[in-house]
DNA sequence: CAGTGAGCGAGCTTCCGCTTGACTT
């Protein structure tokens, strides 16, 4: 074998090797092949902060396979990405292939092309060992940070949480705005809307006053003031407006607008653009680059004049304004623009859909619009109703990428002059609030990270799933609720006013920190502000830049940064915390007088009555869903002490209740029953828990369908989802269940029908299943 | 599958960024 080139992504190098003839071979490192140890610090801070490194068990195989094809072939050329990341990649298949530097290359190419490849073997270079070396200050002070942060936690707060570069300040975003939303209160106002009628159009006005008014009573005056008034058009003025199209997508923008558009979430995203990647059907999928190969942009040029004309082509190049971006790859884009749509999944074709016409609009003409302006006096007021009317004169890119919620304000309005009576058709009064910042969603956190340079493309949707994994925080499932409002509506009937009802505050989906969130972030906020602070990544990047150009050593200043955290680190260890950290005070307990406490425990948020100052064993109870230890009462803890309940006793043995991991149930002589919704385990009655018991008895009696003596440990059984077949071998912990084809009647199923079915699953092949929801290890 | 929680304390947990399968239930 003449050649050898290696890349990160096995994708990439599939279409690398189509390009390149028999002398070379392309292989795949699969992205880092060596790192940090997993297990402990692994970093010598008494030498120089020395990295201990290893291949990762799931690599063994696939690094001596690549030293194998590294010894047969003449020359090796590594070609992983320009990026900090790439060129470690690239040194550290140096050291570990043991490759020798007379026949080894370091060569990069920013798109996938014939000619792009070409041209990076015919200007290879060395590895640059100063862009290594800014990796690893960058690989080094994350495991520092996070391996030593994190013990912090375990001790003043709770087992097994986790702290980070990334992580600890994407959580505290969620937290600060939720202490935002809960410090506001919604200032109630009035909008003004009115509907006006030009003569001799069909067509109504639509407009609002210019103020808002300030509470009902300003309101009822005013419209007092309408009934009594002539309407004219004060001033008409119409101006140009020109609409860009945005840049192509990177990572972040694919996952907002993914989420705005189609409702995917992030790591949906991520995972359907992988698939689309593999097909060779889009760019790769981790880019925080805008940039178009020159080809592609000559292929959408070429596309645009075609399926548009002329006047809807504009060429633009863009350039990324986002902080810390390494623009080893090319934008988003459809690898051939001309393939309108696809095969594959339903999700698969909207995404790549979205791809290309968000693609193909970069590259077209802005949309110019006549924006007018219409203001429309009350004789008896100062004030102005507005309306705003838009015409779009040249769609330009809009036609192949409109918005994905039209304006709704958007209207034509007929032509009207300066002066021009105007008929009022109602005018409508309607209370209004003021609103607190709205809550982040997955891609607005994402839009928010990149904003301050925190992460990157490949770590987006990892973190996300991250912070809620440890259960930091959690997407909402809180409706919101309701709020009454006034509305006062005049027509030329007169004045009526009536109250409304609507619903707000929903977290339906949105990112919500929990107790152990919000404790943990005020924790981190208090004792290390530094790196808590949303420029700590800015400005270390900008040290990793200075390492990277060689004017700084990456050891020595890893040693600078260690110097000033690890006190703080000592420091926060060796203090004794007078109180468990977020814990709060609730009052006394009216029954014994003891203190009523809130804190996050070893398995989360809990109450606690009594203290272990006085010999008594405290008393314990776990915070419920949905309550918080900021918010809890001393009503509401205390009520978590009445349960277990005992209800009393059946057949001479005692029925408790209580709530358990799976909700209200009741137990009775070693058995559980759940208790449904409409009952409460604090007030269920004996005769109701009775019937309750009975009842799961005789539900329990209906379960077995039918036994096969011939075969022990086969059944047919009643389940939730309808009569299904239960096998549980001799001495096997679990039976295997199998689903009975649609109209079998279970009673009558012989042994042979039995086995077949059983024989017929046992073969097919096993269906992909979605991934559980991102667990502790 | 159905709450635990101090005290004594072994041994465990943990980071960010590159990349995909192999593996369950």
């Amino acid at each position: 074998m003449k050649n050898l080139i290696i890349v990160e992504s096995p994708a990439k190098a599939k279409t690398i090797e189509k390009f390149l003839g028999a002398d070379y071979r392309v292989m795949s490192s699969f992205g880092h092949i060596r790192d940090l140890r997993k297990k402990d610090f692994s970093i010598d801070v008494d030498h120089g902060f020395r990295p201990v490194y290893e291949i990762p068990a799931e690599k063994k195989d696939l690094v001596s396979k690549l030293r194998a094809a590294a010894k047969e072939a003449d020359t090796v050329w590594l070609a992983s990405d320009e990026d900090r990341e790439g060129e470690a990649i690239a040194w550290h298949l140096y050291e570990v292939l043991e490759l020798k530097p007379e026949n080894t290359h370091r060569i990069v190419f920013h798109e996938i092309t014939k000619p792009a490849i070409l041209h990076a073997i015919e200007n290879p270079r060395d590895i640059d060992i100063d862009r290594v070396n800014a990796q690893q200050a960058r690989r080094v002070l994350d495991r520092i940070v996070g391996f030593e942060l994190s013990p912090v936690l375990w001790k003043k707060i709770k087992p097994a949480l986790s702290a980070g570069r990334v992580q600890s300040v994407a959580v505290r975003l969620i937290c600060e705005r939720e202490k935002e939303i809960r410090d506001f209160t919604p200032q109630p106002y009035f909008r003004v809307t009115g509907r006006f009628a030009a003569t001799g159009s069909p067509v109504p006005v639509k407009s609002e006053l210019n103020t808002r008014l300030a509470d009902e009573q300003a309101a009822s005056r005013f419209l007092e003031d309408c009934r009594l008034a002539s309407f004219s058009v004060a001033d008409v003025s119409v101006r140009p407006l020109k609409r860009a199209p945005a840049p192509p997508f990177t990572t972040s923008t694919l996952q907002q607008e993914a989420s705005r558009r189609l409702g995917f979430t992030v790591s949906q995203t991520m995972r359907v653009a992988q698939q689309l990647y593999e097909a060779g059907l889009i760019t790769y999928m981790r880019t925080d680059s805008l940039n178009l190969s020159e080809l592609a942009i000559k292929d959408i040029s070429q596309l645009v004049t075609s399926t548009y004309g002329d006047s809807y082509l504009h060429v633009r190049h863009y350039h990324t304004k986002s902080k810390g971006a390494q623009e080893a790859h090319e934008a988003i884009r459809p690898s051939y623009i001309d393939q309108v749509s696809i095969e594959g999944t339903q999700q698969e074709q909207k995404l790549y859909r979205l791809i290309r016409m968000r693609t193909l609009a970069s590259q077209m003409a802005d949309a110019q619009i006549e924006k007018t302006t219409v203001e429309i006096a009350p004789s008896t007021r100062p004030e102005r109703f507005v309306a705003h009317g838009e015409v779009v004169k040249f769609s330009g890119f809009l036609k192949a990428y409109g918005d994905a919620a039209p304006d709704a304000e958007s209207q034509t309005l007929p032509s009207l002059e300066p002066g021009m009576a105007l008929g009022m058709e109602s005018v409508t009064a309607t209370e209004r609030f003021t609103q607190p910042p709205a809550r982040y969603n997955e891609a607005s956190l994402v839009r928010k990270m990149e904003e301050l340079g925190i992460g990157r493309p490949s770590t987006y949707a990892p973190t996300i799933s991250t912070i809620q994994g440890r259960d930091y925080v959690e997407r909402g499932e809180k409706e919101g609720e309701t709020r009454s409002y006034r509305m006062l509506t005049l027509t030329p009937a007169g004045i009526s006013a009536t109250t409304e009802t609507e619903t707000a505050g929903s977290d339906k989906g949105r990112l919500v920190p929990t107790d152990v969130g919000m404790v943990v972030n005020d924790f981190l906020t208090e004792y290390f502000p530094d790196i808590l602070d949303y420029n700590f990544t800015a400005r270390i990047e900008e040290k990793f830049d200075e390492i990277a150009e060689g004017n700084l050593g990456w050891d020595k200043e890893i040693a600078d940064f260690y110097s000033g955290f690890h006190p703080d680190i000592e420091k926060t260890n060796a203090m004794r915390m007078e109180h468990k950290v977020g814990e709060r005070l609730l009052g006394a307990d009216p029954a014994t007088g003891k203190p009523v406490s809130v804190k996050i425990g070893r398995f989360g948020p809990m109450v606690q009555i009594g203290d272990t100052a006085n010999d008594e064993k405290p008393m314990f109870a776990s915070l419920q869903h949905g309550q918080s230890v900021a918010t809890i009462t001393l009503e509401e803890a205390l009520k978590l002490f009445e349960l277990p309940r005992a209800v009393g006793d059946f057949e001479g043995k005692p029925v408790v209740a209580a709530i358990g991991r799976f909700g209200p149930y009741l137990r009775h002589d070693g058995k559980f029953v759940s208790i449904p919704a409409g009952l409460a385990p604090q007030t269920i009655t004996i005769e109701e828990a009775q019937a309750l018991i009975e009842k799961k008895r005789a539900d329990d009696a209906n379960k077995i369908v039918k036994e096969f003596p011939e075969m022990p440990g086969l059944q047919v059984l009643n389940g939730r989802f309808g009569v299904y077949l239960a096998y549980k071998p001799e001495g096997a912990k679990k039976a295997v269940n199998y689903k009975l084809p649609k109209g079998t009647e279970g009673a009558t199923l012989t042994l042979a029908d039995a086995q077949a079915i059983m024989k017929a699953q046992d073969e097919a092949p096993a269906k992909p299943r979605a991934r559980r929801k991102a667990t502790r290890k």
